[in-house]
DNA sequence: CAACTTCTGGCAACCGGTTGTCCCCCACCG
DNA sequence: CGGTGGGGGACAACCGGTTGCCAGAAGTTG
């Protein structure tokens, strides 16, 4: 906070295109079109304007830019929870397509909560051109709200009248549940997570939809913590029941339901079999493998970032949701159902 | 790109100052100064802008902001690898700690690649205040290059002259030697992850020097990927070394090594005992359970952050690095050396 | 050779705040 | 009652680009 001694190196400031106009001879304008509207210039001068530049070490001052253009090259995206590694893939897929368009991303970890999201939301609309929102724990109102205000992109979550992202939870979930049924399971249990997530309600509906058709049993518990430490506990909560097949919202659930129920003396796949949601790479760790339900994550960053900018670019969005397939990855932890005792 | 119908909504143009001076019958630099100087502005005058900025929305527009005051209230944070949980916790402890102080996080993934890092330091310097930089595959002459031009703060690395965050790597690998050398452990090797990485190197450092105090054997495989595909890769390479005692240069790795050990048909740690480094969930899932030198990351990058904002505020920086304990979490993958054959 | 286009550079306004400076007005003082 | 001081509002310059408009130059055409 204090004022620095007398010794600073008088911070240079950086060149401008004043700078380059007169080391090159001509106006400012001139500077700027050089490099903003190429063509619009003589090649010649052009050319003296990009040796005057490069001599001084010109570099355009993207805030200024951005406040007569009105394009701050930035998009902001909100995630649940950074730890979650499909937060983290998700974030990667955006950040590098964000960057090979030439935009930065502005990260926000929202804490799996809906009020600290809109307030983050809020505070970062001006500055960004865009907004992807991951898992967004936000009421439809709320969404829309921002919508409303900026071009957003929500993934992982249907929402009439903004574009989306979402896997096929339908076609997955059903996928698990018959896998489940093939192997002879008839008690179903779907281990839920955070109520404000979509997934986990298309989730729980299609195993729900799923379990009546097979003419399975299939019940409900939770919600749990999106995390090892819920799933942990919901294998707990599971201990008493009959369940011989669990399908869990998510990957770090899932292994720690896998855990959770080593801990209560039961082995799995042998005595109950266990299924999840997501690829990433704890779940192929884990002893049993997780067997599991993937979507193409960093695709689904990438996809649904992509889709935004285009939007920032004027760009119609027609009004479905684009869908990327989810497909079952038989591993371990999923097996035959032992004879009904 | 193509241009949109006639049919938009005309895009309201949000509330300037100059529509809040209008509507409170005051000067613009009034409206600015009721914000940006309360005190300045008489109570009874500045409860009157107020009013009249709540009543027609008004919101500062940070853009603006940031051109007059060269502040930008964003920070740059460089990471290796999103997908490598260590960095999406240090990542989660800067952005909170960027948050709370009212600073956004722009992230950036550098694959890796010291080129790639150095080109999207460069790029995005002029839009941020400071830099972060976690695990910086860079040259010393290429980060001091970027520190010339805005504050830059240093995570995982030692570096004279630019604030860092370093864990004490050498005690905690040395606890490590100490703890494989208790058990019985003579035959040492160090798993090595990349060359440009700075831990690696002070962890081979402090393994060596380890090594030679204690009078163990200790040698080095690598370089490797610091991911879990290049320690099943190194268990491969260490499979006819008659090492007891590995040491592996992070977590991600451990546990491609462990998994690649019992690939071969060792056991661990029957045959042969795995200590990596860096707490995180997924070495307390894997079975055995990862024996781990741990550093605090999620407050690594907390205190990286905090302490770069200071330094964006003038504080003048003691030339010391910021050391933070590491210490030894004993846990299945480690154990007692066989009986010398 | 006059009239008209096209090309290209410069001028100045503008994006939306911030801030140095001036000045008016009121209070306080002798 | 005149002089002094300071509180507080307004004006205008400025941050560093972008862009509409204009005008002079050069090229085209009849």
């Amino acid at each position: 906070m204090e004022a620095e001694g007398g010794s600073e190196p008088t911070t240079t400031r950086a060149p401008t295109i004043y700078d380059v106009a007169e080391a090159a001879g001509v106006a400012a304008s001139t500077v700027s079109r050089t490099f903003a509207r190429p063509g619009r210039v003589n090649s010649q001068t052009a050319e003296r304007v990009r040796a005057a530049a490069a001599a001084i070490g010109y570099r355009a001052n993207p805030v200024a830019q951005a406040l007569s253009t009105a394009r701050t090259r930035m998009i902001a995206v909100l995630v649940s929870d950074l730890a979650n590694p499909i937060y983290a893939e998700l974030l990667r897929g955006a950040q590098v397509a964000a960057s090979a368009a030439g935009y930065g991303v502005l990260v926000e970890d929202t804490r799996e909560d809906a009020v600290v999201e809109r307030e983050t939301a809020e505070r970062i609309l001006p500055m960004v051109e865009g907004v992807l929102l991951a898992s967004s724990r936000m009421s439809d109102a709320a969404i829309r709200s921002i919508a409303k205000q900026r071009p957003v992109v929500v993934i992982n979550r249907g929402l009439a009248d903004v574009p989306c992202v979402v896997a096929d939870e339908q076609r997955g979930t059903r996928r698990a549940v018959e896998h489940l049924g093939e192997a002879g399971h008839r008690d179903l249990v779907y281990v839920a997570g955070p109520d404000a997530s979509w997934p986990n309600g298309a989730r729980w509906r299609a195993f729900s939809d799923a379990c009546h058709e097979l003419d399975l049993a299939g019940r409900r518990i939770g919600p749990f913590e999106p995390t090892f430490a819920g799933g942990f506990e919901a294998a707990l909560a599971l201990g008493g029941a009959r369940a011989s097949g669990v399908l869990v919202f998510n990957a770090l659930m899932a292994v720690g339901v896998i855990r959770g129920l080593q801990q209560a003396g039961l082995r799995v796949p042998e005595d109950v079999s266990v299924v999840g949601f997501d690829d990433v790479l704890i779940g192929q760790i884990v002893s049993p493998a997780l067997t599991t339900v993937s979507t193409p994550l960093q695709a689904m960053g990438a996809t649904g970032l992509r889709n935004l900018l285009a939007v920032v670019n004027g760009a119609r969005s027609r009004g479905e949701p684009v869908v990327v397939p989810a497909r079952l990855l038989p591993r371990e932890s999923s097996g035959t159902a032992r004879q009904p005792a």
